[in-house]
DNA sequence: CGGATGATTGATATATCTCAAGAGTAGTGG
DNA sequence: CCACTACTCTTGAGATATATCAATCATCCG
């Protein structure tokens, strides 16, 4: 059956932080730990919408696909992150792993029960959508108005942000492929920024996934170029 | 001073369609009502994010400054949208008046104690940041992926289900420059993109702000092709 | 070691931007 | 009511960033 949350990785960080002893326990006999291969899809776009989750470990990739077929990825997720839609009954949006991943699922309905049961759930949900929503903005504003270079610069910085606070070096999470479906790219395009800024001694590429920021200043000054 | 709500026009859809009598009441000794005129700003990026508001009518915009400075639209709101960002100190966004606007305004930190002590508001604004959510990701995807012609054909079918639902003429509450902020494009391709809808029949343009849709079928293709 | 997939690089095409000029609309004040 | 002046919008020509197409090259995995 599902463990207990006392060993959870993300249990200081996640919505579930602010419950108090009972309410955890509540919550915890609804989730399930699901493990997912890199690729593996959580949820797809369209389908019946079925489950929310926290992120206990690895990366996931939200995508909206264009009416006429390309993809683009509307939001990058990791650890303590949460992931679904609530009160909706079906998903307009694919959630898929970028690497092996795992997940503490809850039922999406019993899941929006639980909000109505707990406020201090609903609260910290609210308050994470808010932040989701200020952060799928600004991204919007890197879409629309960045170049190239600034755009790719710009995910660089976030990422080390999440995957490797403190700066230095660490694995893409994503293919080339997949960042350009985040930055509104093309692949050669993002290859080719790459390139140049491991050319230019702003990071260092070792291998397909390795990366290196070598200068994180001259990097945040790429991303924040015109 | 302020007047009930009695005589709302979006009393039945804004944030506080859900609650009673007796909370609308408390609710409202909070709020001011304010007018706006077109171009004034009611939140500045970057300032102390002092309130929280409805729109009671008039359109605005939400807008992000590039690093570089250049100006992106986020979001547009229109009557019965909430405006604002519970729970941060500081605003990352401005919020502006596109048309002459009213607005019914509560004080940041109030309208966050009304919350508190009000689960209907809290769960309804949960429910509206998460519908925010969807509609930013959705605008993410054209922005991202779309051409330029598919993104001014969008913004028509958008602003055309707000405006004049059931279709027909309206007039455009942005001007060529604020329809090229918002879709991440420069004027003269807005101005292009219409010149060339309204040479096809698509649609019909009189003076700069006036619009019809003459065949709404043809410009929702447009909106999702390639 | 060999094959497959992903990444790089180059040549070329094209959508969108930029720069520049002119035309249409409002609004203003005589 | 009619210039006059401010904008905003349109249109064109040319520049440029990014996409597309194509070939080669690494890297990883069995």
């Amino acid at each position: 059956m599902h463990r207990g949350c006392e060993d959870c990785a993300v249990r200081d960080r996640a919505v579930c932080a602010p419950l108090d002893d009972a309410e955890l326990a509540a919550l915890s006999k609804l989730g399930r730990r699901r493990r997912l291969r890199r690729g593996e899809s959580v949820v797809f776009e369209g389908d019946d919408n079925a489950v929310c989750a926290n992120v206990l470990s690895g990366v996931l990739r939200v995508n909206a696909t264009t009416p006429a077929g390309r993809e683009q990825t509307v939001a990058l997720l990791y650890p303590a992150d949460f992931l679904g839609r609530p009160y909706a009954r079906s998903s307009t949006h694919s959630v898929t792993a970028l690497t092996d991943a795992e997940l503490c699922v809850f039922p999406r309905t019993l899941f929006e029960r639980a909000i109505g049961d707990c406020s201090p759930l609903e609260n910290q949900l609210l308050r994470r959508t808010l932040d989701d929503l200020d952060r799928s903005r600004h991204w919007m504003m890197l879409l629309g108005r960045k170049s190239a270079g600034a755009k790719v610069a710009s995910l660089l910085v976030d990422m080390a942000e999440r995957l490797a606070p403190g700066g230095g070096a660490f694995d893409l999470p994503l293919t080339r492929g997949e960042m350009a479906d985040v930055l509104g790219l093309n692949i050669e395009t993002v290859s080719r920024q790459l390139t140049r800024l491991a050319r230019d001694g702003v990071i260092l590429l070792r291998g397909r996934r390795g990366i290196a920021l070598l200068d994180s200043h001259a990097l945040g000054e790429r991303a924040e170029a015109a």
